[in-house]
DNA sequence: TTATTTATTAGGAATGATTACTATTTAATA
DNA sequence: TATTAAATAGTAATCATTCCTAATAAATAA
């Protein structure tokens, strides 16, 4: 794969927050460093970087948010402010429950804990 | 609310299939009750429908399904032929967990098992 | 260094699921 | 039977994402 500054930038944009962005968002920072790149450029890059497994995505309602943490984990959904929390992974006992009573084979856990979060107690 | 045919006809629909249909499903299969159904109609019944708890709705890749089961349950995905599965809903358990763990509050827990179902063994 | 090759980009068009709009129809009820 | 307003059909709009293509630029060979 051939150097690409507007790849290097993304992926700093993508590495400098834990807020889970959208392409959009990323583009708008992105715009601050290279003036004209463009949104198909950025989700063109945002795939090729999951693929090189160097950020995740994480599917929220009807928009696709970009995950700079590579480990497998979890997350708190906020109603009231939106915000997505990392958890740890749920125990893998969870798969081998699957296995055994549904004869399932898990390759991935997909859990999102919905309410609300700790400021707004 | 009023009477409407259309309604009644997509509530039995929806009832009569556990494979978690799209609104394109259920708009084909109206069609052959009555035959100049609207898309736009599937879609505000489906919706209301749902406000009234009679059904349900699950988020799967960019579409929405709909989900006769009222209960709180989740599912198994299978990669290989797309299936959702039910799955009784995960211990009450969890959500005092994370209560204690990240002072969250949980009201929904969203859980999704992606794998190989048995059918493929 | 300079020329060649071809991956990558910018910009814009296309897609696909869903929602919004509006004139017409129809259920409820007076 | 006449009136009223909710519901519908048909179509346009929206919005995130993907696709397309001529121009650009990174890598490599001469
Ligand atoms: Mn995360
Ligand atoms: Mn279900
Ligand atoms: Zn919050
Ligand atoms: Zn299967």
């Amino acid at each position: 794969m051939r150097y690409s500054y507007q790849r290097e930038i993304i992926l700093d944009i993508v590495r400098s927050t834990k807020t889970h962005p959208t392409a959009e968002w990323i583009h708008n920072k992105a715009q601050k460093k290279i003036k004209a790149i463009s949104l198909g450029t950025v989700y063109r890059n945002l795939g090729l970087l999951e693929n090189l497994g160097k950020i995740q995505t994480v599917k929220d309602n009807n928009v696709v948010r970009y995950d700079c943490n590579t480990e497998p984990h979890n997350h708190l959904k906020c109603k009231i402010c939106d915000t997505l929390i990392d958890i740890p992974v749920a125990n893998e006992a969870m798969k081998k429950n699957v296995k055994t009573k549904y004869n399932f084979d898990v390759d991935d856990i997909n859990i999102t804990f919905i309410g609300t979060c700790s400021k707004h107690n």
